[in-house]
DNA sequence: GTATGATGTTAGGCTCAGCTAACAACCCGC
DNA sequence: GCGGGTTGTTAGCTGAGCCTAACATCATAC
């Protein structure tokens, strides 16, 4: 029974958590309206979604999610948001475009994938340098392209960022050579 | 009749790209067994690609792409890559979950996403810091966290690295804060 | 308390994309 | 040149997931 949910149920479970965190419960009629579907496929839909236990719902009732719904729902919406934040705060993509990508790929990812892509944006987010952020710096590569001297540049801008923002405090022993032995890789 | 292809359409296209790349055309029965489906599938999807004029087969003939099914499948396949090389040079994922993921994924990314991407990934693993890759440095930050400390060591690893790698006369001069002005973003 | 509009369900149909079983064509050895 | 194994097709079934049309229930105004 918790055989592998498909993409569109996957899509179901994630708009009644929306609707639940909204207004507590979640009603057929507005499920189609934010899915873009008639009230019919939702009612199939929370037959099946009902089968495996993942929400309660009787005929003309409201619609609320199990405990093992609700899991379920959370873990497709943190793939969701994930996504959405990386193609926004990361790649620089209208919001829009990123919301729309996220909720079409959000069903295909391994959990593998999803830690370290959450580790990855966190890392890109509150890392000091942000170098890889399309504010933070990726936004004049993508728009000059990745040459030496733009990185010497930016090197040289992240440098005097960091070290604004740590009130000039930056050793500066830690900017010698003496701790790199020939052939070692940063 | 040059409608949205479904996912299980541009994987065939995807696959017989491969397979006339290896082959010079492919048969039936070589795209059954590597898209792990019966051959009566790939006859049936046959059908509808020829009908959208994207391959050439007749009845018990060999399978060719047309021009068009060229274009589309060549732009599969680059969504393909741009996924699998971001999910394994990047975020340092296992190279067949890599595969895997990005043959889920590939289906679903707007050429907007797709560009970034591109630029994104290109970024990272040419740019000389090379900061946000898995290999040069975000696996690190992966295991340790992200932590103020770790940003400056690293940091430090990077100019170091930079400074090898430009033989050492990497201008002392751009390192000053004197063209920093106050509240100015880096 | 009943008529009415809004909400929800049932019944039945469509398309897509897979499957099996049965049949047809191909191709190679002898 | 024909017999058998391989390859490919046809026919027909299945399930998912959508739809419309028709029907049922609810809830509210009067």
């Amino acid at each position: 029974m918790s055989q592998e949910l498909s993409a569109s149920l996957e899509d179901y479970l994630e708009e009644i958590l929306a609707l639940e965190q909204r207004d507590k419960h979640a009603h057929v009629r507005d499920i189609a309206k934010r899915l873009k579907v008639k009230m019919p496929s939702v009612t199939g839909a929370l037959r099946s979604l009902a089968a495996r236990k993942l929400v309660n719902h009787r005929p003309y009732g409201v619609v609320t999610l199990t405990g093992k719904g609700r899991r379920v729902a959370e873990a497709v919406t943190k793939r969701h948001r994930l996504l959405s934040a990386f193609f926004k705060d990361i790649l620089g993509v209208d919001a829009k475009i990123a919301g729309e990508n996220a909720c079409r790929m959000e069903h295909f990812m391994d959990d593998d994938v999803l830690e370290r892509l959450a580790s990855y944006v966190e890392f890109a987010q509150k890392c000091p340098l942000q170098a890889c952020t399309w504010e933070g710096g990726f936004g004049r590569f993508h728009e000059h392209g990745v040459k030496p001297e733009n990185c010497e540049r930016r090197l040289d801008e992240m440098l005097a960022e960091f070290r604004r923002r740590n009130k000039g405090d930056l050793k500066v022993e830690h900017l010698t050579l003496d701790r790199i032995k020939p052939g070692q890789k940063a």
